[in-house]
DNA sequence: CGTTATTTTGAGCGATCGTTCAAATTAGGA
DNA sequence: TCCTAATTTGAACGATCGCTCAAAATAACG
């Protein structure tokens, strides 16, 4: 090797993440990337392939971070349903202000795309199953500590998370009142099916 | 008036709003409605003043035929807890398939669009409003007949089911077993905070 | 300090975008 | 049937799209 790619990667692709979030797929020309992340038409294409290519990586990066989050959750929380309700929290409460992002980036993503950009659905779908995973885990780990009852199926329940983080995160768009969030939130792990 | 136009206008929109729908805002393109309405761009730009105000009439459409399918359901149920329980199911079940359209076009439009394009967020939400108005008094109606408590705040109800609707669409993007849905659906109007 | 493999640059490609408008066409009224 | 006002047509505008590539700049080597 005679020269190094000057630019640091993950802050490309952090800033690229958070474009493609603000703005989808297709409102985000490559254009816009340029400017976002400093770097020229050529060197992009050379790093990333294609706008394509450039999205698949941000769409990685968007999901190591959710895992991340979630697993900094259960650091700080004794509890795995407690980590599971915390995670939630902050992935919907305050988070549709200004230039923040409501919505979740994999969610848009399916909602967006047509079959014209099968791959891109096939790779966001496996995303939000591994994220459906660590859910599982979380809610079986609170199975074995008798925080939900054994004869759950933490599968059935860590879909019923994900779907009422869509609907809350879509409701959130309309209504953002944060106290009124929270007791939502509460009580998704307060009634059925998590009781 | 000297010669009056031609084309059907109700039917132009329902093509617009199918193509709106399916594609979303940004995707498709001026060239893409040609195509679909079959109309020149002239006609296009004198009768809907250009991308932005066809895709207005469009939202207002979509919203319409909401309306006036929940209406059905109502017309056709004795129950109007029946009659909404089975417009949700209308809604999600069997609409994963082919080119139809899983999700809501009015969340499609909230979670595409950024403030670049406020006028066409703000008609969004209160098309959104509109139907949970209707939401509300069938749930209030529920009430007057014995089948929803009359201490549970009917606007909260009907916030449930927005949110419900709008997590099960996405989440039917992943997964669309129909028998599954039909439980999910079940179980929204057989627990709390319905009862 | 040259050499050289690699990265970076940015002008510019052909295609498509939303939109305009002068000309052609059309259908009622005289 | 001719006139006239409205509709319909489609070529074409300037802007922007995703993307390419030859040339310039750069950094690790001897």
């Amino acid at each position: 090797m005679v020269k190094t790619a000057k630019f640091n990667r993950q802050e490309v692709i952090d800033k690229a993440t958070n474009l493609y979030w603000i703005k989808g797929f297709h409102a985000t020309s490559m254009r816009n990337l340029q400017d976002e992340i400093d770097m020229r038409p050529g060197s992009i294409y050379a790093a990333f392939g294609n706008k394509n290519g450039l999205f698949k990586e941000t769409l990685r990066n968007y999901t190591d971070m959710s895992l991340a989050n979630l697993k900094q959750c259960r650091r700080e929380n004794e509890s795995p349903i407690e980590a599971l309700k915390i995670f939630v929290k902050k992935q919907i409460i305050g988070t549709q202000d200004g230039t923040l992002n409501g919505m979740c980036m994999l969610s848009k993503t399916i909602a967006e795309l047509t079959s014209e950009n099968q791959d891109l659905i096939d790779i966001t779908k496996s995303f939000l199953g591994e994220i459906g995973a660590e859910f599982v885990r979380l809610i079986e780990e609170g199975q074995s500590l008798g925080e939900v009852a054994k004869n759950k199926n933490a599968e059935d329940l860590a879909i019923h998370v994900q779907i009422q983080i869509a609907g809350l995160r879509t409701y959130g768009k309309l209504n953002n009142d944060k106290n009124k969030m929270d007791a939502l939130i509460n009580d998704i792990f307060a009634h059925h099916p998590f009781k």
